[in-house]
RNA sequence: GGGCGAUUAGCUCAGUCGGUUAGAGCGCCGCUCUGAUAAGGCGGAGGCCCCUGGUUCGAGUCCAGGAUCGCCCA
């Protein structure tokens, strides 16, 4: 006979199934089903923060885009209609570099040698292949989204929304040029913008720590003395700052130092920081070309620190971003000593030498002329290049940047109304928003956003909006421009607005933060007058995505975003450029509600590094572990905290996973043999028959269940969601399978019905976290039940009926009072095997109607519920009744409690210390019985009589009797269903007294005694 | 220096509205089951809940100060 459900296996190989659960989706267009269902359903807007189709994607981005998965699959099955749009982010130095670093090339000199067209071409080759193979992995991963129509940040369509936020910011007086320090890295020969300095690594470095002598003029044998640990920047050098409120002294060596950092040297002479000001100095390398004329003085710096160096501060304002700032301040010439690529510039006396290659020479020139106190090295943090790791340096050079003044306040506001998960990431962007500088747009590099600035020499800054306006004001150029970027758009010259005169587009391009920032008006047509049918995929885009450019009612429907997610760094980089861009050009937030999270570690706590060992490849996770392993661990972590990510946890999930696997096999088993099979009505009515109590629970409890994994997603707290579940399946196993077993081998339909729709319902609850499992397991399942649908995830949400809290209570007193009894046995050295007489449960009223289970769980005779009569009497104040009450006089009472000082009224009630308590207010536990199991807690107490009569002690031998033939059957590789004949050794004759029970579970046909204890297939 | 977090068992982490003997998983020890078996169940050992003050009848929990660690900004 065919069986009704579709046999499991021991275990579940989530790999094969998986890749099966796949291809079926894929056979029976799922997906489609669910959005075709959705439509036109209640809008659920999640904007996706574009991945950088650079490189394979990493177990960390598996993290977020589980994330992202998970909340738009609960989102589906709660009927919301969704756009489930991916985005790549595909230009900018990260893919530069990458491209750069296959080629061979090491310099922007390489690059423009290789030919930007090629190296165009080169870089959108790579992009390409990378967005192929990440979106090959999240579709493995079970990610759903319109693969088809992703948006690519290179498109001309999103490149062109950006030129119009600059044209608007260009109108407010927000866009200027600014000849500003800025972080560079002399690698890359760009500028880095104060939100991606500290993308890339602080790295312990090694580099020269120097005091250096510098000579007061007109005070004979005085001297200031500075450090640095910055050797390249000591040429540059045009002041000295000091701490005008902190003492100086001078040394009989003639030496000023701060007096605090030099606590123990006797001065000669102290000064206020104040009082040197304006002193002058003879520089540390006056001779140098680009010194000439330079007067180096002393000034006063509220800020200079005197917790290390010696509390003077060395001032090059062509080398330190703070530096810079002082200068302005006090009128400072600027000499800026760095080229492009980070080396001495000439004029300075070190000619073409690198900032490392010039420490030893300006050491040695220091120590001839006898300057140098004191050389060393130090060890510090120190920033290096979030692309290619190069330590970065300052430099003065011409930027673009948007002045951020104006736009804080209303971004401050727009923030307000955001809700974060975890909250208090609010704050942080707070904070963040607070500190924002003026945001650097420009890198000198090739390819990126084209920067539409047009400055003309009769002083008119063209910025051009859009494709159109660029047409309509080129001169030339126009016929070769294949897309929006270098070296085409350089070739497009333009007309002064203002003059008339020929103008040339600058060289820089833009800032990747840009091109991301932009996409929550971009993807969804803001200001688009029609739609067009694939109209997004422009420029290098085209060919890659089939994604529509809406039009402007689609914009009003679709933001903002409902929500987005993204990891916690992006508060810096995505959160806070779609709101910069948004707030700027529609005054509000992009997104109502965010969900962000920490970092992601092996499962030791280290970073992963490849060159570590210890990165683990998302293939090989997929393949080791399996997608739901993966996503179940990723859904299992607070987001406020850093997730250690490894094949340790995922084996510890697995084992759980099995306790879950086995519930479902048991149904299966069982309802094949009794040829039990379900129907669709239990999904929505709940089994059906007479139910007992358990079942009764069981039903509750799932329930339970649904409440509360819908209030965790309605949180966005996955981990919530994870331990509502985990808590469920242990109860469903270890409660209601373990004490139904014996339903199920006879084939209760109840029973079956019950469980089937615990389930069922469980799978529906977690398919969002875990979408192949619940789907296989759906799909196995259901199969036999007519009119229920063909995947999980077109289930919708079940119904979340309010539990009956009564019920729920009722059996975890219950299992409270199993839990005692089994404490107390446990203590009493009898074996489970051995049946005992009696129990008496005082203190849980509201298991009084399970006596039967309390019997049969803990294998004893009589279970009564009343007073133990027992040796000691504990009583404890009820606090939380009692606190309120008696205040101040709770701590005697509670004294006289402990000390046994107390007397037992008529109807329960305790007296003590003057009161009378009622037996509400007091926890009352017993312990101590001669010949009794005693066990106590949070007043409930269990006694469990110890005293073994002949009757007893015969009844312990059969079921070890039992216990060993079935142990037996096993060994012989006897099916389930086998029956048997039977034969007890002559000592064990008088067992067969019991020989209807031996029969019955050990399913023998004869029972016969004989030498030894034997069996054979009957 | 400013901001945001964290600190609970050997490890990784829960801890509800302030309430009685502070929990879980892993690891360790012991027991048990043998119709989940490279599993399951039960029990045990293991805690200065970072420190100091305060509020309160009562503080791991609330408040203040400090320490250490992490992150963000100077």
């Amino acid at each position: 006979m065919a069986s009704i459900f579709t046999p499991l296996p021991d275990k579940p190989d989530h790999n094969a199934l998986e890749v099966a659960v796949l291809e079926r989706w894929e056979r029976e267009g799922t997906f489609e089903q669910l959005r075709e269902n959705n439509r036109g359903g209640p809008r659920f807007s999640f904007i996706d923060g574009p991945i950088t189709a650079n490189n394979p994607m990493g177990v960390h981005h598996a993290w977020g885009r589980t994330l992202k998965d998970v909340f738009q699959r609960y989102k589906g099955l709660r009927g919301f209609d969704q756009r489930y749009q991916n985005g790549f982010d595909c230009q900018g130095l990260w893919v530069e570099v990458e491209v750069e670093k296959s080629l061979g090339l090491n310099s922007k000199r390489e690059i423009e040698e290789y030919g930007l067209a090629e190296f165009a071409a080169r870089c959108r080759e790579r992009v390409a292949r990378f967005s192929e193979e990440i979106t090959q992995r999240s579709q493995r991963l079970g990610m759903w989204m319109d693969w088809d129509r992703d948006y690519y940040t290179f498109s001309d369509t999103n490149i062109e929304y950006i030129w119009r936020f600059l044209a608007e910011v260009h109108r407010r007086g927000w866009l200027y040029q600014g000849h500003r320090s800025t972080v560079w890295c002399p690698r890359c020969g760009t500028s880095i913008s104060q939100h991606e300095v500290f993308s890339g690594e602080y790295r312990e470095l090694e580099h020269p720590s120097l005091f250096v002598r510098i000579p007061l003029r007109g005070r004979e044998g005085e001297s200031l003395v500075i450090w640095t640990t910055t050797p390249w920047t000591l040429p540059a050098n045009v002041a000295a700052a000091v701490n005008p409120a902190a003492d100086y002294g001078l040394t009989e060596d003639g030496e000023w130092w701060a007096v605090a950092r030099q606590p123990d040297a006797t001065f000669v002479r102290s000064a206020l920081g104040g009082e040197l000001v304006g002193l002058e100095y003879e520089g540390p390398f006056d001779d140098v070309p680009a010194q000439d004329g330079v007067v180096h003085r002393v000034i006063p710096w509220e800020d200079v620190s005197l917790d290390e160096g010696t509390g003077i501060v060395h001032i090059a304002p062509g080398a330190g971003s703070e530096d810079f700032e002082l200068g302005r301040l006090h009128d400072l010439p600027v000499l800026a000593p760095l080229d492009e690529a980070g080396r001495m510039l000439p004029g300075f006396g070190f000619d073409g030498l690198s900032t490392d290659d010039v420490a030893r020479p300006v050491i040695d020139a220091l120590e001839r002329r006898g300057l140098l106190v004191e050389s060393g090295t130090i060890v510090h943090r120190y920033p290096t290049c979030w692309r290619c790791r190069t330590p970065l340096v300052f430099r003065v050079v011409d930027d673009w940047f948007i002045a951020a003044d104006e736009v804080r306040q209303p971004m401050l506001d727009a923030n307000a109304s955001v809700e974060w998960t975890p909250d208090f990431y609010s704050k942080r962007m707070d904070d963040w928003l607070r500190n924002m500088d003026d945001w650097n747009i420009s890198r000198k590099r090739y390819y990126g956003l084209p920067l539409p600035f047009y400055p003309c020499s009769c002083g008119h800054l063209n910025v051009i909006g859009s494709r159109a306006e660029l047409e309509e004001r080129a001169i030339r150029g126009l016929e070769q421009l294949q897309e929006l970027h270098r070296p085409w758009i350089d070739e497009v010259v333009i007309r002064c607005a203002a003059c008339d005169e020929e103008v040339q587009r600058v060289p820089e391009v833009g800032d990747a933060w840009l091109d991301a920032g932009i996409v929550p008006l971009s993807t969804l047509g803001w200001g688009n007058v029609d739609n067009v049918f694939a109209g997004y995929g422009t420029g290098a885009a085209k060919g890659l995505t089939l994604a529509d450019l809406p039009d402007h009612a689609y914009w009003e429907e679709w933001f903002p975003a409902d929500w987005v997610s993204e990891m916690r760094e992006q508060i810096r980089l995505w959160f806070y450029s779609i709101s910069f861009m948004s707030v700027t050009l529609v005054g509000r937030s992009p997104y109502k509600r965010v969900l962000t999270y920490e970092k992601l570690l092996d499962e030791t706590g280290r970073e992963m590094h490849r060159s570590w060992g210890n990165a683990i490849a998302v293939e090989e996770a997929l393949e080791r572990m399996g997608a739901d392993v993966m996503r179940w661990q990723y859904c299992s972590q607070p987001p406020s905290q850093n997730l250690l990510f490894g094949y340790g946890p995922a084996h510890e999930i697995k084992r759980k996973l099995l306790t879950l696997w086995n519930s479902a096999k048991f149904l299966v088993d069982y309802a094949n043999v009794d040829t039990w099979s379900p129907e669709a009505a239990i999904l929505e009515a709940g089994p059906r028959g007479e139910l007992e109590p358990l079942d009764r629970w069981l039903v509750e409890r799932t329930h339970a269940l649904v409440v509360e994994a819908t209030e965790a997603y309605e949180r966005w707290l996955t981990v919530d969601v994870v331990r509502a579940y985990e808590s469920f399946v242990d109860d469903l196993s270890n409660w209601y399978v373990r004490r139904s077993r014996r339903r199920f081998w006879e084939g209760d339909p109840v029973a079956l019905g019950t469980l089937w729709y615990a389930l069922v319902q469980g799978l529906r609850v977690v398919a969002p976290l875990m979408p192949f499992l619940t789907d296989h397991l759906w799909r196995v399942l259901t199969e036999p039940a007519d009119g229920v649908p063909s995947s999980v995830h077109l289930a919708g949400w079940p119904d979340t009926d309010v539990p009956d809290e009564s019920l729920l209570a009722e059996i975890s007193e219950l299992r409270r009072v199993v839990e005692l009894g089994r404490q107390a046995r446990s203590t009493s050295g009898l074996k489970l095997r051995q049946p005992l007489r009696a129990l008496v449960v005082e203190g849980a009223p509201l298991a009084k109607s399970h006596a039967a289970e309390i019997a049969d769980e803990l294998r004893v005779r009589d279970v009564s519920f009343g007073t133990v009569d027992a040796s000691e009497l504990r009583v404890k104040p009820n606090l939380p009744l009692l606190g309120p009450k008696l205040g101040k006089e709770l701590g005697t009472v509670r004294a006289a409690l402990q000390a046994g000082d107390f007397e037992e009224l008529p109807d329960g009630g305790i007296r003590v210390a003057g009161h009378d308590l009622t037996r509400d207010e007091v926890l009352v536990e017993r312990e101590g019985k001669d010949g009794w199991a005693v066990a106590a807690s949070d007043g409930l107490t269990v006694a469990l009589d110890l005293h073994l009569d002949d009757e007893l002690v015969r009844a312990g031998r059969v079921y070890d009797l039992i216990h060993r033939v079935n142990t037996m059957r096993k060994e012989e590789g006897l099916e389930l269903t086998d029956r048997i004949a039977l034969t007890l050794p002559e000592e064990d004759a008088d067992l067969l007294e019991h020989s209807a029970w031996i029969a019955r579970e050990t399913l023998a046909t004869s029972l016969a005694t004989g030498a030894e204890l034997a069996l054979v297939r009957a």
